[in-house]
DNA sequence: GTGGTCTAGACCACG
DNA sequence: GTGGTCTAGACCACC
């Protein structure tokens, strides 16, 4: 799996790399059981220091995502159910990307189209009428 | 029009502020032409520095959400055609959105069904089929 | 308030320094509300690191016990109700205390008592029968 | 007797195992006189490096709470007299878990009568007024 | 002014 | 070997 981290950006690497990893879970890149890699070869991978990719994994772990093992490093959980303090979260970020597609000229199709598309990327075996 | 602030939060006040005027504009709460307050007056209303008010402007300006006029003050754009950068962003945050929906056990419908609920609250006059 | 750390302690300073606070609170030395001092205050204080100090602080914030605040630093959070998982923590760290107790001689009457008297001298006002 | 250590846990397994042998000795499910497993039976029997119940074993005889034999491997000890220093440690453990007992919205009559059931079901023979 | 982030390099505890 | 902690000093974003 490749991270591309942009350094200058306004959002901090470890947010950026904590993204990333979400992203590469959900699409199903690092399955549940799988390793990460270490703390010290992720930083040597990507060039950035071991605290910065320590906070990355604890993060992951307080979030569930992950768990750290002290002997085996890190490793993917399986899913977990979603919580109603989730589903707000999600209805928030949902609420403000639908009025930012919107003042961009895209109409409800397109939009929902465009959800469909990137969800369907990501989990090809789950396709079907909505 | 009302905003809630939360000066706890991580998230920047002028991005908050901004991320609730462009839901409110996506709502059509405000709509094209129409006049926001001054930044004294915004200021004022809601308690924070004029600095953070300013700075909230500035960014809407640049993301040619609004235009700034000397003696006008600020008023909400005509919608702008999407641009090839948009899209992109889009898909983007539509990502990480996928997989942290999947990650917390949420299917491919119960996703889609939800981002078309939170895209209708905003539209309700485009409604139909997919 | 004042703060002794011990650097020569397994127990990282990090986690010395949040218990301190937090018996503090309790004790009342520190009211809701309050003020704690800045980061870099209070690392010149006790002599570490500010990330040291930040990093109870965010210790502090993620249990609820205090709030930062982008503009006036961190202060006290009112007393939040309790919650089953905070139950069985408590429930665990007695159980193993009072074995520990009775190990080192410490009988019922004598282990119920200095419970009580430690409890009390935190809430002189709560006084009255069992 | 059985062990539950949770490898994920940032609490090193060697304590975790140190405590819920106290604990086991506290609820009287191990004796005075009674031997513990080898090292190398504890070892295999719940699956961690001999150095780890090695390190268990010692820190447990440091404590004074078993003696280590080289022929007749490791056995309990009777209860021994408790010390100063013991009462000051049960004391400031007793002040950060009344603190953070209160600050979770815990009343003195609740958190007293959670000790004496705690303690209480460790030693059913030990009943009667305070 | 504040807190947040990051680095480079070090040391320690754990297993 | 691993992760966890800490330092000294720097830079940045926010208000």
């Amino acid at each position: 799996m490749i991270f591309s981290l942009d350094m200058k950006s306004s959002t901090p690497i470890y947010v950026q790399l904590r993204n990333q990893i979400v992203t590469g879970i959900g699409r199903g890149e690092l399955k549940a059981g799988e390793s990460l890699p270490t703390v010290r070869q992720m930083a040597s991978d990507i060039g950035v220091n071991t605290m910065t990719v320590n906070k990355t994994y604890q993060l992951l772990k307080s979030e569930g995502f992950i768990e750290i093992d002290r002997r085996k490093g890190a490793t993917v959980c399986p899913v977990s159910a979603f919580s109603e303090k989730y589903r707000e979260k999600l209805e928030d970020e949902l609420e403000l990307l639908s009025a930012e597609a919107s003042l961009n000229g895209m109409d409800r199709q397109e939009f929902l189209k465009t959800c469909e598309r990137i969800f369907g990327q990501m989990h090809p075996e789950q396709t079907g009428e909505v």
